[in-house]
DNA sequence: AAGTGGTCTAGACCACTAT
DNA sequence: TAGTGGTCTAGACCACTTT
C-alpha cells in the first residue's frame, strides 16, 4: 500500500506523495510532491466544480469518501477542515456536510459590506435600471478574461435601504453564461442576485476580490441616486471568482455613506 | 485520568470537558463545556498576554506543551493551528513555533490595504505633523473603551509613495499606555508604527475593525496632502485589538485614492 | 439505534533546521 | 544526529440528528 489516492474506479491518481503514515511505504519519487489531504481536496472539490454535488447538498459522510479514496477518515476531515475554512462546504454536526449555497441568511452579507452606521443589517431593496447585450470593452475583457468584443450582459440597478437609494451596481457578465438573463427574471427575483446566479445558471461564485476609490458623484450618477453632484461616493470594483479561480462577474458599485459604512475585520 | 487540564504546577482549570478520547472518562457535568484544545488555546493565549513569551520568540515545543498540560500532541497541535490562522502565533517546520511580530516583511502589509493601482507595493515614507496629549473627546473615549477626559496621545502623519503625499493619518492613543511617546521617537523609527508600539510599549496588534466612507477633502486636509479642496478621499476609521480584545488605537486614515486603491479579498 | 461530524489519543514516518 | 513541525493512520468516545 502507498499513498496514492486511488479513485472511485481505483485509477491513481499523480501525482503521488513520497508517502507517510503507519501504512504508507514510499513507491514513487515523483517530480512535485503533495499531501495526501491535499490530493483529497483537490478530487473533492473537482467533483463539486463539476456539479456531482450542487449548492445546497449533502456530500458523501467522511467514512464513506474515505472509503472511496482508501485513506483514513482523518485525511479525509483534513481535507474537508480546510475547504469549509474556504466556505466551499459546510459542516453540520449530526447531519453530514453540505455544498455551500448563497440561498442562506448566513450568506446573505457575505459579499455585501455596507452596513448601516446605527441600527441592524438588513438587505436592501432592488430596482433593475437597464439590462442589455453589448460587446466587451477592452478593460472589461481583460477583467473576465475573455476576448474584447465578446457577447457580455451589461446590468444597472439601484438598491436602496428604508427607500433612500444607496447603491448603484453596474454588472458586467459573461455572455456564454448567462443566456437566459432578462430584466424581468431579475425583477422577479427577491434577495442576492448570487442565489440567482446559482440556481438559474449554475454558477456559484467562491471569492471574490474588491478595488476600493473615494469617486465624487457625475450628474448620471447623482440623479440616480438622488443626490447632489459631486458629493463623495465609495467606488468598489469587484471581480468574483467561481471554481477554479475564473472570472464570471465584474461589478462596479457606487455607495453613498452617508449613514452607511463599508465595514471590514483585520486579522 | 480525565480531561480537565492541569496547569504547570497541576491545579486543574475550570471548566473541564465532559471527557472523550481513549484514556479520558466522564468525571465532570459541568454547567459549561469546552473541547480540551480550546482550554489549551486559552492557556496558551494567557501566556502571550501575560508577555511570558515575547512577539519574535521561540514558545515552547509541541511535544513540551503536551507534556506540560498533560494532553496529547495532537491537542496542542489543534489548539496551535488556531492561533496560527489567527496570526497570533507562526509555524516554522523544523525551527518551532513563534509569537507574530510585527517586525516582519510577512506582516508590513496586514493591516496598510493601500496598494498602488500598478507596480509592486512598498512601504510609504513618513511625517510627523504633530503630536500632543490631549484629554479625550467622547467619542474617542468611546472607542478606546476609556473614560471620556483620560489622557489620550493624539498625533498626526502625512505618508507619501514616492515623494507624493497620500495617506493623512490622526492616531489617539490611551496616555496610560504610550507614557513616553514623542515625536523624537516617532521620528526616528522606520517602519510601520505597530512596531515601535510593540517593541517600546509592549503593546502588540492583534486585529483591527475598519469603517471606510467617501469624504471630500476640506481645506486643512487638502493643504496637508497637496490637492484641491472637495477632493474625493477614502475615509478610514480603524480601531485596533490587543489581547483580550481590548482597544488600544483608534486611528482615522484619509487615503487619496488617485493612483492608490484599497484592496479587499472576500472569501 | 444508527449515522454523522467533533474530539482525543497513541504511534509512526517524513521534511526541514540546526548542531 | 537530534529536535521541530507536518502528515497519516487506527481506534475510541462524545454530541447531535434522524429513524
Amino acid at each position: 500500500m502507498n499513498s496514492s489516492i486511488p479513485t472511485a474506479n481505483n485509477s491513481p491518481v499523480a501525482p503521488t506523495t513520497p508517502g507517510a503514515g503507519v501504512g504508507a511505504s514510499s513507491l514513487s519519487a515523483s517530480p512535485t510532491f503533495s499531501p495526501l489531504y491535499q490530493q483529497i481536496k483537490a478530487l473533492i472539490t473537482q467533483s463539486l466544480q463539476s456539479g456531482e454535488w450542487k449548492p445546497g447538498e449533502l456530500i458523501p459522510s467522511e467514512m464513506e469518501l474515505a472509503g472511496r479514496f482508501k485513506v483514513s477518515q482523518g485525511t479525509v476531515r483534513k481535507a474537508i477542515d480546510e475547504l469549509s475554512a474556504e466556505n466551499l462546504v459546510v459542516r453540520r454536526q449530526g447531519k453530514g456536510t453540505f455544498v455551500a449555497t448563497h440561498h442562506e441568511a448566513r450568506s446573505q452579507f457575505r459579499f455585501l459590506r455596507l452596513a448601516p452606521d446605527e441600527g441592524v443589517p438588513h438587505y436592501p431593496e432592488n430596482r433593475i435600471i437597464e439590462v442589455k447585450r453589448m460587446r466587451a470593452p477592452a478593460e472589461v475583457a481583460r477583467l473576465l478574461d475573455i476576448k474584447s468584443g465578446d457577447s457580455v450582459v451589461f446590468i444597472r440597478r439601484v438598491q436602496s435601504f428604508s427607500g433612500v437609494p444607496t447603491i448603484l451596481d453596474d454588472l458586467w457578465l459573461p455572455g456564454s453564461i448567462f443566456k437566459g438573463l432578462t430584466a424581468e427574471r431579475l425583477n422577479e427575483y427577491k434577495g442576492p442576485m448570487y442565489g440567482l446566479f446559482e440556481s438559474e445558471f449554475g454558477t456559484h461564485m467562491i471569492r471574490a476580490s474588491e478595488q476600493i476609490r473615494a469617486v465624487c458623484a457625475d450628474e448620471a450618477v447623482a440623479g440616480l441616486l438622488s443626490v447632489d453632484v459631486g458629493v463623495p461616493l465609495l467606488n468598489v470594483e469587484r471581480v468574483s471568482f467561481t471554481y477554479g479561480d475564473k472570472p464570471v462577474e465584474l461589478r462596479r458599485g457606487l455607495y453613498l455613506t452617508v449613514n452607511h459604512h463599508y465595514r471590514n475585520e483585520l486579522s
